[in-house]
DNA sequence: GTGAAAGCGCTAACAG
DNA sequence: CTGTTAGCGCTTTCAC
């Protein structure tokens, strides 16, 4: 039982046994023009028998490799679930196939995921992580076509898709707001996430959040909370917010699995209950009963499919950057209720 | 603003460049033996200058290419995410690059997903998808190392991972038993999925509630509702079943994702809302206090770490199939309470 | 309409 | 220790 290994069979082999030249079997399998049909015929029969696939590495080394590289943070955040089916979904009906490189958000940087998936000749590449230098994007897309997901940047080299994020978070305040909350926190990720300037979609939920709290005349009661991503680590920081004595009415995380830590937290403090919470993102989670999480939707599927169509354009040529901004939806729940006035710390 | 394509630095450009062969580079960036303290020196200051990277698909013609590919379906559900993480902590210290080929669950068919990666080089797969035919993945694993993550197959050519759903199951069961429950009601997929004796996990979870309600004399209380995977499709399916005037007083859903689709309908139906709800795989969202759904807990991470230390043994010259079989563990939880007695349609 | 020949970027013998 | 040479499997002019 020697598993000897069984080489595939080569376009070399496919000719051989058709009595043709390698050229023309080329030609076939690429459906170009100049082929006889009664040669098409005869190769074609030959690569069905020896069940031949032509190796897309070594098809790369002089064209295309037909494959879409996307770089993926955090695979369990179910934003990029709903990125994914839309991307795949519109690449359905083309000859790319996508693959993706799995990003461990702990330890990697992004940058090596894409390095990876460049050497490995993809014809354009997908990139998620906001953590990734514009600087770098724009000297990568120097050599292959880039599109940038979820980083508001204005880029000249490679493209953009965002959701917009000011008036998402606009409409969720102003949700809370009639609410009758006046205490309202925002929880949201580390500093690396969220320095000013940087475009990524924290940075701008942030702002977007204190200048709410400023215009409504509530500077005083802005409070910001941090954590490392992640819903443990949501649940955690939330514990702290609460042992810090802070008593806001209502916690935004700047999103929805950030949020549904929020919510398991609260769940356990039986004093705190009544504290409103919303999310980010309306990933599938939120719409559950038993969650019922108020969260602003961000057209998940509809932003995968244009990158993916961005993407393509450029692939057909295009060379000027384009920025889609997808427009977000809030999506009131059970989680936001009317703001109860709680003892003792309340202020009005 | 002509945005010209900057090529990337050949081994080529980084002989000539600092005057030595090409040979001589492939040599030092591989960490090859045979090359001057001195030499190295030049050849890596060039290889900094020019930012050379090497093209792995190039260098795949002639050797490997570091890469492992895993075909996954149905990113959405979270059991999957545990596995990848399990995956990529294994691969960090190693040199090699993992890469995903998202597989559409209702379009695609696995085979498709699998053959791109073989065609487009990498050194090992990982198959998910339990609809590929064995006798398939026999034939693939000839050509290129393949293990299987998920299904009970006796394979030769190549390893597989599974979870001993048999057990599993026997212990679920076991807990609803002990609670009272004896109209204990299997959700699960099409035939398609739980064909008997083809080692799908599903299959045998099915065969095991079977048997245990034999051995436990309930087998006139069998009851197996279908559907088509998903969230939703176990949400709308729960509710048939109702509709059809069936009163389990406990639903052993096939996984946690469907489990929670059962949740969430029972929550709309207040006559229906004690009956209690069991799943597979313990998700992290069943571990929420919001949803407290009792599941048997897979070792996903363990799993997929498994996974990739079987292929890097396979890719170090192993040639015999290993088959490894991972312990379920039960988690209970709120979802599962005591039997209570329903009017009327109750039996004991 | 068809095939010969060159070459993509790299590695792996082999000579020097 | 170093460089030359011959491919890996495919596409692509360019003659025939």
């Amino acid at each position: 039982m020697t598993p000897e290994a069984v080489k595939r069979a080569t376009i070399e082999d496919v000719a051989r046994r058709a009595g043709v030249s390698r050229a023309a079997v080329s030609k076939v399998i690429r459906g170009a023009y100049g082929v006889s049909a009664s040669m098409r015929e005869r190769v074609e029969a030959v690569i069905e028998e020896l069940d031949y696939r032509p190796l897309i590495s070594a098809r790369g080394m002089r064209g295309a490799t037909f494959t879409l590289g996307m770089e993926l943070p955090d695979i369990a955040n179910q934003f990029f679930a709903r990125i994914l089916s839309g991307a795949t979904t519109a690449l359905e009906t083309e000859p790319y196939q996508l693959v993706i490189a799995p990003v461990d958000p702990d330890h990697s940087e992004g940058y090596r995921a894409l390095e990876a998936l460049a050497d490995r000749q993809v014809d354009g590449l997908i990139a998620v992580s906001p953590r990734v230098d514009p600087r770098w994007l724009e000297e990568m897309s120097r050599r292959i076509p880039i599109v940038m997901l979820g980083r508001h940047d204005s880029s000249v080299g490679y493209d953009t898709v965002v959701g917009d994020d000011v008036s998402g978070v606009g409409m969720l305040m102003q949700h809370l707001l009639e609410l009758g909350h006046r205490e309202i926190a925002h929880l949201t990720l580390d500093d690396q996430h969220t320095r000013q300037g940087s475009g990524t979609p924290h940075s701008l939920r942030l702002a977007a959040y204190e200048a709410t709290m400023r215009e409504a005349g509530l500077e005083s009661s802005i409070q910001v909370a941090r954590c490392d991503g992640g819903e443990d680590s949501a649940h955690q920081a939330t514990l702290r917010l609460l042992a810090s004595g802070a008593r806001p009415t209502a916690i935004f995380a700047a999103h929805d699995e950030l949020a549904i830590g929020v919510l398991s937290a609260l769940t356990q403090r039986p004093d705190a209950s009544e504290i409103s919470v919303a999310g980010y993102d309306n990933i599938k989670q939120a719409g559950h009963p038993l969650i019922g999480l108020t969260s602003v939707d961000q057209p998940g599927e509809q932003m995968g499919a244009s990158v993916v169509s961005l993407l393509l354009e450029r692939l057909a040529g295009r060379t000027d950057a384009v920025h889609e901004v997808a427009t977000p939806r809030l999506v009131p729940r059970s989680s936001t209720r009317p703001r109860i006035r709680t003892k003792g710390v309340t202020r009005s």
